[in-house]
DNA sequence: TTAACATCTGAATGATGGTGCAGATATGGA
DNA sequence: TCCATATCTGCACCATCATTCAGATGTTAA
C-alpha cells in the first residue's frame, strides 16, 4: 500500500504509527466475515431469539413467536437467515420444528455483549452520568 | 404475559419450555442496548477500524483514512457515531484528532468475534464443508 | 490578515434489511 | 381422501444506513 500518495505529509501521517499495523488489521474478506457476525446479533429481534435460545436447550418456532411476541413469518425469515450462517441448528419432529444454537461461539459473544450492555448499560440516551 | 390467546395448544405450546424463559430473556430497552452495541461492529469499514483502534494506541483521521482506504468523510463520520456511543474518545491537538478506544469492553468483544471468524471461517460462501 | 489544511457537517443517493401479507409446503388425524 | 396446522417462502413496502459531495469550521504558519 502506497503511503506517500496522499496530501498530508508533515504533520497528519505518522508512519510509524501506520506501518506497523498494515498487515495486521483485518481486511477484506475477514473483515467481512468479522462484521458478518456481529450483524446477526445487531437486531432486537435476533438478539432475543438467540438470548432465549441460548437460555433454553431447544424451543420451536411457535414457542418462540409467544415468548418474543413476533409473527411467526417473522422469525421464520430470521431463523432461516441463522440456519444459512449456521448459527442454528433444527430438529423437526413431525410439523413442529426445534431450534438450537449450533455454534457455542455465537453464547460467547452475546453472554459478552449482554454483559457489557447491562454494565454500561444508559448508551446515549443521557448524558455523560 | 398471555399463554393462552394463541392458537396451537395441543402439538406446539410448551409450557415447560417457555414460562420459566419469561422474565429471562432480555427485552425492550435492554435488547436494544444488546443489539446496539453489536451494530457497531456489523460494519466492516467500523470493524476495521476499531480493531485498528484496538491494535494501536491512538491513530488521527488521516492515518485512519489512509491505513483503511476510506475517505476522511466517510470515517468522519462513523468516528462520530462511535463518539456518542462513547465508544471512542478523541484528542485534539492542533489541526489533528486523535482517536482511542473509551471503552475496554468493545475490544473484548472484538477480539471475541475475531477469534471466532477465524476459527470457522468461511461463513456460507461455500456448502456445509 | 491570507493561505493551506485536518476535520467536521448536512443533504442527497443508492443499497440493504426487517416485517407483513398471501400463498405454498409438509405433516398428522379422521 | 380431506381438513387443520406448523412452518416456510416470494414479493412488496418502508425504514435505516454507509458513502459521496460540497461546503463549513477551526487551526497553524507566513
Amino acid at each position: 500500500m502506497e503511503l506517500t500518495r496522499h496530501r498530508c505529509e508533515v504533520e497528519c501521517i505518522h508512519p510509524e504509527h501506520i506501518t506497523p499495523l498494515l498487515g495486521k488489521v483485518v481486511t477484506g474478506r475477514e473483515a467481512d466475515d468479522l462484521a458478518g457476525i456481529f450483524e446477526l446479533l445487531a437486531d432486537p429481534t435476533r438478539a432475543r431469539l438467540l438470548h432465549a435460545l441460548s437460555l433454553s436447550d431447544e424451543l420451536c418456532v411457535c414457542d418462540l413467536a409467544l415468548l418474543l411476541g413476533r409473527s411467526e413469518s417473522a422469525l421464520s425469515h430470521q431463523l432461516r437467515l441463522l440456519r444459512d450462517r449456521r448459527v442454528v441448528s433444527r430438529r423437526k419432529a413431525g410439523r413442529v420444528v426445534y431450534y438450537r444454537l449450533a455454534d457455542k461461539h455465537i453464547r460467547h459473544v452475546l453472554a459478552d455483549g449482554l454483559r457489557h450492555a447491562r454494565e454500561v448499560a444508559p448508551r446515549s440516551e443521557r448524558q455523560a452520568s
